[in-house]
DNA sequence: ATGACGGATCTAATCCGA
């Protein structure tokens, strides 16, 4: 059997909801996991969801910021979250499910940004950030008996061709070497295989977000990765396709970031 | 060329993203 498995940070799901079911109807995910939804759980559009068949919605958001949201079509048993830093905000939804007879999870992220200057002592978000990424360290791609995934917003572009200019970046968060390092512990740590760069090689540049700020994105093409799907090392054997669909920052009202797919052949 | 845009919120100006 096949899966397919999405993530994308929306910028407001309520404001995007069009341009989410077009993407669905398009690409028809088995699971979608949603960033940024920027809504309270009962303001969640859960019918367009329904309607097009993702009956499976595990939703956890807050009024304004934040919040995530995993919708399927398959059965989501086992949902959490998990209160990273005791913030009280909501930025991580697990959820379990099974395909081709095998158990597997999927933790959806939301990263915190880490605000603008590197520099954990006089910038609190950056200190936020990395005690944030401490505690994923804890994260392994075999926990609970299943074959877990790790996917969402990051908010780290970890290699020299994740970003449209490596050196330009090096004091800039999201891909200072403080937090590209760190990203790369907890990979290998929690021994996660980056999907992407598994499929995608080293020296080609891939970038998943796009700024709203630059006149033409497009031509200007100042990129980073900062959407990522990371799964158990058997996960990547049965990896068959992956891509990220640059189209979607294109279209009419759209996030800044673009949807990241894994597609599965499992058994 | 780290831009000067875009979202949510006690609708006007403020906070936040990365």
């Amino acid at each position: 059997m096949t899966l397919k498995l999405a993530t994308w940070n929306i910028n407001s799901v309520r404001l995007r909801i069009g341009i989410v079911e077009k993407f669905l109807k398009e690409h028809d995910p088995d699971i979608l996991c949603l960033q940024e939804i920027k809504c309270q759980n009962d303001q969640f559009p859960s019918k367009n969801f329904t309607r097009l068949g993702y009956e499976h919605i595990a939703v956890h958001g807050q009024k304004g910021y934040h919040g995530v949201a995993t919708v399927s079509k398959r059965p989501l048993t086992d949902i959490s979250s998990t209160d990273y830093c005791q913030m009280g905000d909501t930025r991580h939804v697990v959820t379990g499910f099974e395909a081709g007879g095998r158990k597997l999870r999927v933790h959806n992220f939301y990263v915190p940004a880490g605000g603008d200057e590197a520099d954990p002592v006089k910038n609190p978000k950056f200190d936020h950030k990395l005690k944030f990424l401490d505690e994923m360290l804890a994260l392994r791609s075999d926990d609970d008996g299943a074959e877990n995934l790790l996917v969402g917003d990051l908010n780290i572009a970890p290699h020299e061709n994740d970003v449209w200019s490596h050196k330009q970046l090096l004091k800039v968060v999201s891909h200072t070497p403080i937090e590209t390092e760190f990203l790369d512990r907890i990979r290998d740590e929690g021994d996660w295989l980056d999907l992407i760069r598994h499929k995608v090689p080293y020296d080609e540049r891939l970038f998943t977000w796009w700024s709203y700020r630059a006149r033409d994105w497009d031509a200007a093409d100042k990129g980073r990765r900062l959407d990522h799907i990371w799964a158990a090392p058997t996960l990547g054997e049965n990896l068959t396709d992956i891509s990220v669909l640059r189209d979607a920052r294109g279209w009419e009202k759209p996030s800044d970031h673009v949807p990241v797919m894994a597609t599965f052949d499992l058994d």
